[in-house]
DNA sequence: AAAGTTTCCAACCGCCGAATC
DNA sequence: TGATTCGGCGGTTGGAAACTT
């Protein structure tokens, strides 16, 4: 049988979203919740698919969303974690607490993947490609420390390991291959993480790891239902950076 | 100053897996 | 047990803003 589509499309507002729906959707979820998105629109008297009623309050109008720039911590912390996991943004957005998968994604086409192309070819030497734009925004996320002021709090913190050095060399080998090269493996091996990687690691998890096992617990609104693969996600990604970290310590 | 180009980001689309019936 | 619904995810895109010529 043919699927639904996820809202009929007749007479729903697309598009940016006004300042109105905005408030509208806001109050609706405060005094309301959203527990059914689908039914959301029509209680709140929004002329918008449920799906797009989601997407701008997860990705715009949540309390806990951390406007501003990216830190240089935080796109460190991105590039590694994408190493690991790969397009697993929501993932990734799971470790940098206030960011959205959406935002992530969008730092990373946009910054980030010519960074380390860039950084690649020129084997460390970061040759600015592109002429600085947009001063308050994108170009001072890449050159070093932000400028942003407060928007991001002194305290933030990632929820990885206490002695996860973010290297910020700028020849840094992103890939696995840094990480896990006296794992044994050769160094000149890319390491890359399928799918079935995690499926194998994440069954067997269960059956070792299936107690005790720490969740990380950074993402209000979204962990509110957290699935438990996702706390194995999360316990997974933990274990590879402490074990990273761990590795390079002791080559000290 | 204007036209053309590039960059960025909010939003949409389609697919998938889990939950429910 | 299969069908259906729903939420969530990742890929992609359109338009606005910034920048260059």
């Amino acid at each position: 049988m043919v699927r639904a589509p996820c809202c009929e499309k007749m007479g729903l507002k697309r598009g940016p979203w006004t300042a109105d729906e905005d408030m509208t959707l806001v109050a609706h979820i405060e005094q309301h919740g959203h527990s059914n998105w689908r039914a959301l629109p029509k209680q709140a008297g929004l002329l918008r698919c449920g799906k797009s009623c989601r997407l701008r309050w997860i990705n715009y109008l949540r309390p806990d969303i951390k406007r501003g720039n990216f830190t240089s911590e935080e796109e460190d912390a991105i590039i590694q974690l994408h190493a690991m996991l790969g397009n697993r943004w929501s993932t990734i957005a799971a470790r940098l607490p206030g960011r959205t998968d959406n935002e992530i994604k969008n730092v990373w086409h946009t910054h980030l993947k010519k960074r380390l192309a860039s950084s690649s070819k020129t084997s460390g030497q970061a040759a600015p490609k592109h002429k600085a734009k947009k001063p308050p925004m994108a170009a001072s996320a890449l050159e070093g420390p932000t400028s942003e002021p407060a928007s991001s709090s002194p305290g933030q913190s990632f929820s990885m390991s206490p002695g996860q050095s973010l290297s910020t060399s700028s020849s840094a080998d992103y890939s696995m291959a840094s990480s896990l090269e006296n794992t044994g493996s050769s160094s000149s091996e890319e390491f890359q993480i399928d799918d079935s990687f995690w499926s194998e690691t994440l069954a067997m998890s269960v059956d070792s790891f299936g107690s005790g096992m720490e969740t990380s617990d950074t993402f209000g609104a979204d962990s509110a239902s957290p699935s438990s693969s996702n706390d194995e996600m999360d316990f997974w990604v933990t274990l590879f950076m402490q074990a990273s970290d761990i590795q390079s310590l002791s080559q000290i």
